[in-house]
DNA sequence: CGGCACGTTGAAGGGCTTCAAGCTCTGTGG
DNA sequence: CCACAGAGCTTGAAGCCCTTCAACGTGCCG
């Protein structure tokens, strides 16, 4: 839902811009061009920013809450490509050149966005050398993320996807409770899980149930906390004992 | 090897660069400096451009023959993360920021590269946005890649998945022949295609030589025909019939 | 408080891995 | 030139990991 941009609003949104690290320090006259074609943007639970498949012109800087990168298979399926946290872009690279979302995003958590066009960003990009070399990193750690990703789904188990993806989630949404537990500060059903390890509900049930029988997680609906991450890295690193 | 630079290499060098389609139509003095800096490399069949953890001061273009890029999983077992033709630049993100190789580049086919100095290249996409687009674009397309791998192994059959992987293959090194027929112009072992698509040899074996039981390709040692190519996109998709 | 999404648990079975043995090429050195 | 070593490949057998189907809890929210 657009909300009406007013003088208030708009330092708010260059504020939010200057906070996003991408476009952290870049020239005022940048951020400025920016902040103008900016809208924000509030958005809740199951709510979709766009959809797989559509032509691409905008693309999102998250700004508070979480979103995910979900791609259907033909066969109906649900795989989940990306966990996205606050200062992330997302649909940028298909946005500067008008492709077709290569997924549906998708609203974990009650999430704040702002929507920026491409094309300015295409042109902001061509005359700052600086801006592009910023997003060339951020495109290059995500090609990371991935090939580990597809190095873990061709050589590991379930077990070990689920304990690493368990200890991805804490790295970047976790928040340290008593001794050395950690609390996932987002909705996570089954389901979830299960679309990020390529597996399904009912074994993720059953391998989080084994692990809070022995100890090493408390898992509730929707919503885990790590009570031994140690344990969990023994697991994901295939390690003895 | 390192060969000796003369003019001649240098006005080699040179073309090879302009030929690359990421340097093409770049302004002359910014081919010169690469040009200059850049040297040429032959490797044959088993060599390594690089190992996995080494340092990244270097990358390379690839302007001759195949490659590929490999990750060594902590138990022993091998990914290929990527395969190389002609025209492909390995190793440009850690190069510029002098990190580790995630993987280690092994030369498939008789291949010549060129080796320039990351620092430079760095320079270079700092002065020209242009060039630093393109970087982006290609890596871009690589992290498109890199999510179908990623769909292809959470949700698909293994068969699928080997089918999958020949046809893309049939569309980077593929050669027509009588017919439909596609040669496939790389050296290709079973264990090659496995590593490709988080398998076996011995399960990509007994798919192969099912297949060429059904007349749908030709299987030597290390070489396939593609016989029926609209069959395996039917066992790609899992059409019926 | 009823509906529905989320979650658990069991049972059956299949796809794939693993281990093992032996075959078939290819290149190489005696 | 041939034997032989070794890499590549095939095939069989056993079985496990995981999926699939099914039925039934459980807790949340309107």
């Amino acid at each position: 839902m657009p909300i009406k941009q007013d003088e208030v609003l708009l330092a708010g949104t260059r504020d939010a811009l200057k906070r996003t690290e991408i476009f952290a320090g870049l020239p005022p006259s940048v951020l400025d061009r920016l902040a103008d074609a900016a809208r924000l943007h509030s958005a809740q639970h199951g709510d979709l920013l766009f959809r797989q498949g559509e032509e691409a012109h905008t693309f999102y800087v998250l700004v508070s809450g979480r979103l995910r990168l979900v791609q259907h298979t033909a066969d109906g399926k649900d795989v989940t490509m990306a966990n996205f946290v606050p200062g992330d872009l997302i649909g940028l690279v298909v946005a500067l050149n008008h492709e077709p979302y290569p997924g549906s995003a998708e609203v974990l958590e009650d999430a704040e966005v702002l929507a920026l066009p491409g094309d300015l960003m295409w042109q902001l990009m061509n005359e700052n050398a600086q801006l592009s070399v910023r997003v060339l990193r951020m495109v290059a750690a995500r090609l990371y993320e991935a090939h580990n990703r597809i190095r873990e789904l061709s050589a590991e188990r379930v077990q070990q996807r689920i304990a690493r993806s368990l200890l991805r989630l804490a790295a970047k949404v976790g928040v340290k409770g008593e001794g050395d537990t950690i609390r996932l500060d987002l909705r996570l059903s089954r389901q979830d899980l299960a679309q990020l390890n390529g597996t399904t509900l009912e074994t993720v049930s059953r391998t989080l149930t084994a692990w809070e029988r022995e100890g090493i997680i408390e898992a509730g609906r929707e919503h885990i906390v790590i009570l031994r991450p140690h344990q969990l890295v023994v697991i994901a690193e295939d390690l003895p004992h």
